[in-house]
RNA sequence: CGGGGUGUGGCGCAGUUGGUAGCGUGCGUGCUUUGGGAGCAUGAGGCCGUGAGUUCGAGUCUCACCACUCCGACCA
């Protein structure tokens, strides 16, 4: 390719409604072209590097025994129906009618149509285990889209579902799966991607993990720990909490001993200057009788209203024992040792409970107490506590972190085949239901999230596996006879070697020559130019600037085969 | 869904008390330049988001709508 002939444009300015780094470059760079709210149409450069997504989720999905199949992007209604989803999703689905007025849906998910193409195929036990996925379309009609090609409403993925006889062969082959998504996002140029336990969320089953890039503008927030090996999304977190009742994970029980909380302490824990006071105000509800303390900023109040509508609840101030240790207000030392301070973080939309003038200052939290100050009850885990108790090590190093969700997969159990009566027979000659697993991975936030990763001030830094190109030839003074006419043979060349090369012969200037090369990000950089030819070498640099060298014309060839099998590993 | 913001050449922006639009960049052409986004000259390119209203007159004021966008909620 020549880069003259590339279509699109390469701007000096980011659009200004870009927010984040990767979104700015890839359209910078002419990479994605806006077309609506979270619509995007992608050029050469953005397919290139998606083809090479691709290719390597196919490789190693077809490792692990998965067919590729194609299911169509406008399914019947009538087959969600079966599964019961299609009243149970929400507006992110889109639904239509066609011409007879028949509803139909575009797909946001296969499960489905995967189930209705194999369910006649495993009637019988011994053609399990298999897995289908496709590398296709998937479109959502998304409250909110962001990010560039993080989060879009029309993407493609890859997305897979296996079918198995038992429990024991699904986590089986989970596990195996599992390994091909790190392989998967190792061989992307991302083997900093981690697997976190997550919530299964709509698509039910059990077992389920995503896998996250963590980076500070990742929409999703994890929980580790510093300590073992505990990770996982702020829902699972939250749910292990809940079911096992783990009492130290109370972050004020924790840092404090009960009845010690300090006016000091929660403006610690609110992140708030402590010289800026910090009240509790007390309420009451006055159905269940709960105490529902909201921290707030000394100069404001507590807006009643908003607290009532958030809490569905009636609410009134608080008449308060005399021992109850909440004085006047005022969170002081606590005298009865049974009471707890939970952070309610069903009390979210908290921010708006408030009144007073400057928004960004408002920084408070509710916290509920049981009537009795005993047995605890609570809505939550005490979410975005740094330093919290890891419920696996017991150590107080939870610490928080954002991250991109580049992947999921689920041990979905049976819920699709069971709803869409797809039954198969054993050995014995029961009749049983197959259990399944799905597997997904967007191709391009995988893409964006590189970018986000492998990038400078100039642009991304691709790595070799996907890169649009493997060289990109830089030929400075392309009106110079002798630097053209070796620039042209080396292009000339590197094609009958098969080297992926794009070739830069416009006459322009240097600094815009770099730039335009920066921008592509292509690993690989040879450098023709007068003053080279005059020492009869070429400069070969990499993007990243590991690498600068000179060398002889007629070992460039050579130097740069060797170079890219090193770079693919 | 809740709360903000913005709509003016391809992109980034300015536009004062209302008087039919300007800058930078990019694009075309010519000459001079040429190792990190060159210089001069010249040219093209705008229904000022849409629709009503006020006014002699609206990019500017009023109202409604639409689109995009940010924060939050939601999110196989």
């Amino acid at each position: 390719m020549k880069l003259d002939k590339l279509i699109g444009e390469r701007f000096k300015e980011k659009p200004a409604d870009s927010v984040i780094e990767s979104h700015g470059l890839m359209v910078r760079g002419g990479y994605i072209k806006n077309v609506a709210n979270g619509l995007f149409s992608s050029f050469n450069i953005m397919r290139r590097i998606a083809n090479k997504i691709e290719t390597i989720i196919r490789e190693e999905m077809d490792a692990i025994d998965g067919q590729e199949v194609l299911f169509p992007v406008v399914l019947p209604a009538s087959l969600w129906e079966e599964s019961g989803r299609y009243e149970t999703v929400g507006r992110e689905l889109l639904r239509f009618v066609d011409r007879n007025g028949s509803p139909m849906l575009l797909g946001m998910t296969h499960e489905e149509a995967a189930v209705h193409l194999v369910r006649e195929y495993g009637q019988s036990y011994t053609k399990y285990p298999f897995m289908v996925y496709q590398l296709q379309t998937k479109f959502r009609d998304e409250a909110r889209p962001r990010g560039g090609l993080i989060r879009v409403r029309e993407f493609t993925m890859k997305d897979g579902y296996s079918f198995h006889t038992s429990h024991e062969d699904l986590e089986e082959y989970y596990e195996r799966c599992h390994e091909a998504y790190e392989k998967i996002f190792a061989r992307a140029g991302l083997p900093e991607v981690v697997s976190v336990a997550s919530d299964s969320g709509m698509m039910g089953g059990k077992v389920a993990h995503e896998f996250m890039l963590l980076t500070a503008i990742g929409e999703d927030t994890i929980v580790t720990c510093s300590c073992c090996d505990f990770r996982a999304n702020m829902e699972a977190a939250a749910n292990i909490v809940l079911n096992e009742s783990i009492e130290p994970l109370l972050p004020l029980q924790k840092i404090h001993t009960p009845g010690t909380v300090t006016i000091e302490e929660v403006c610690k824990h609110l992140k708030l200057p402590v010289e800026k006071s910090c009240k509790a105000v007390i309420y009451q509800k006055a159905v269940t009788q709960e105490y529902v303390v909201v921290f707030i900023r000394g100069d404001l109040e507590v807006n009643e209203t908003k607290l009532r509508n958030h809490l569905k609840e009636e609410v009134y101030p608080a008449t308060l024992e005399e021992n109850s240790g909440l004085v006047a207000g005022y969170l002081g030392p606590h005298k009865t040792d049974k009471a707890i301070m939970l952070f309610d973080s069903s009390l979210r939309g908290i921010n708006d409970l408030c009144c007073g003038a400057n928004e960004e200052d408002y920084h408070f939290t509710g916290f509920q107490i049981d009537r009795d100050y005993g047995e605890v009850e609570y809505y939550d885990l005490a979410k975005a506590i740094p330093f919290g108790i890891c419920p696996e090590c017991g150590n107080s190093s939870l610490v928080i972190l954002r991250g991109i969700e580049v992947g999921n997969i689920f041990q979905l159990g049976d819920k699709y085949t069971a709803a869409m009566d797809m039954r198969y027979t054993d050995e014995n000659g029961d009749i049983k239901i197959p259990i399944m697993g799905c597997y997904g991975i967007g191709v391009g936030r995988l893409a964006a999230s590189v970018c986000e990763a492998r990038r400078d001030e100039n642009g991304p830094i691709w790595p070799m596996a996907i890169a649009p190109w493997q060289v990109h030839i830089c030929c400075l003074r392309a009106d110079d006879d002798a630097s053209k006419t070796y620039a042209d043979e080396l292009y000339e060349n590197m094609l009958k070697n098969d080297i992926e090369a794009i070739y830069d012969d416009r006459i322009v200037s240097a600094g815009v020559m770099f730039s335009d090369a920066d921008l592509l990000g292509v690993p690989l950089r040879v450098i023709v130019s007068p003053r080279n030819m005059e020492e009869a070498v070429c400069e070969i640099t990499s993007r990243d600037k590991s690498i600068e060298m000179k060398v002889k014309l007629d070992e460039v060839i050579p130097t740069i085969k060797n170079l890219i099998s090193q770079m693919l590993g």
